[in-house]
DNA sequence: TAGATTGTTAATCGATTAACAATC
DNA sequence: TAGATTGTTAATCGATTAACAATC
């Protein structure tokens, strides 16, 4: 299997923002809404907005928008989040104890079955009403609990280690929060989040915005 | 002033990583290193390492490859990664904690110098070493000690109206962790950081494979 | 009906990749 | 010297934006 690679993948990162203002309308007991609005929320191109949800394959209206709960429906169908796929949080620190408290993912299909950490403060308490398993039974449990995903906290100088340990266990996918790029074989799925790029995008801002200003 | 763009925006979010691979090769007394190397280390083209290094300035050797110390330098260089700033972050819950622990953006020029929460039991105390404040004079402190940076993590409701409250009090940059789209002048640089795109392509990416499986 | 909005087709823009001469 | 690697110029690819007919 050749490496893994998202067409659109720009357009896929905007939807879940879309979805938020979606969520909004249908709060709002809004029937419809228009790319145009969406995109004065999001401060972007209403023609973006509107190629951007072809892709999930809704049909709207001309003059009045796309069916606020089609609408919904269509993005959620198209990015996966209607079918659920059981998840553990490897490292239980601080980012992962804020992860697993976002009740956001909770309701888009990733269900946190489990956390592992090696530090015995934490093993056998929880978080955020989730288990905490000792990193030595990490293998036995992931298989037993059927985990797909693994969302990695842990410290960069295992990330490898760890990996090649869930692997063995059976999980296919890897929301990865470490700095490190990971070795795998191509049929397993690995997102990569790294702040640092955020921060460097940030940092070069505001240089920029620095030089123009003496100017 | 017209709405910060950056050019060469992937390349920029691409140095952080180089830099990572580099900064090994200094601590193995390495005095060269080739963007072959980098690149295979990253799973990238070589062309594509070139081409990214190209717009820090450095210049290499054609069978050797860039000098490593010249190589951090210009890259910390073109990010502006040698010079600080006071940054505090807004909002000090789990995500919060975990950024403030994070060595790494310390050491690149960002200098967290107050924490703020509106949880009495936290105010007072301290992160990492950091002290924590009253949300309640955030605009006063926030301009005693000079803060251009604030890292966003409050919940998402409060983030218009904090971020109102951060410009009053002369931040220039921030950092955005939560899900809202902030309404701020041009003036004013603001980089996103969304988990929900990230999530948005794992999600996707494990469809694609689960159809592949699937004929 | 008039006009706002969709969806399609084409044009533009920018990023990635390829080709290759220069060079240490 | 031979050959690996740089850096430049050109080609390709994909994403964004523009134009506009269709339509409710």
């Amino acid at each position: 299997m050749a490496k893994l690679k998202v067409s659109f993948a720009p357009s896929v990162r905007r939807l879940p923002s879309y979805l938020h203002i979606i969520r909004q309308a249908q709060r709002n007991r809004d029937y419809y809404i228009s790319g145009t609005v969406i995109a004065q929320e999001l401060n972007l191109e209403p023609i973006q907005v509107r190629k951007d949800l072809a892709i999930t394959g809704i049909v709207g209206k001309p003059k009045k928008g796309y069916p606020v709960d089609d609408l919904i429906a269509a993005i959620e169908r198209y990015l996966g989040w209607n079918n659920f796929h059981n998840a553990a949080l490897i490292g239980a620190g601080n980012l992962g104890s804020a992860l697993i408290g976002y009740q956001e993912f909770q309701l888009h299909g990733l269900r946190i079955v489990a956390a592992f950490d090696t530090d015995p403060a934490k093993i056998a308490g929880k978080v955020h009403g989730v288990d905490i398993f000792s990193m030595d039974i990490l293998e036995d449990k992931l298989r037993e609990l059927a985990v797909e995903i693994a969302i990695l906290t842990v410290p960069s100088p295992f990330a490898q280690a760890t990996t090649e340990a869930l692997l063995r266990a059976g999980v296919t996918a890897i929301w990865n929060f470490t700095n490190v790029k990971l070795k795998v074989s191509d049929d397993i799925v690995v997102q990569r989040e790294d702040l640092s790029s955020g921060y460097a995008l940030l940092s070069v801002m505001m240089q920029t915005k620095e030089r123009a200003a003496a100017k």
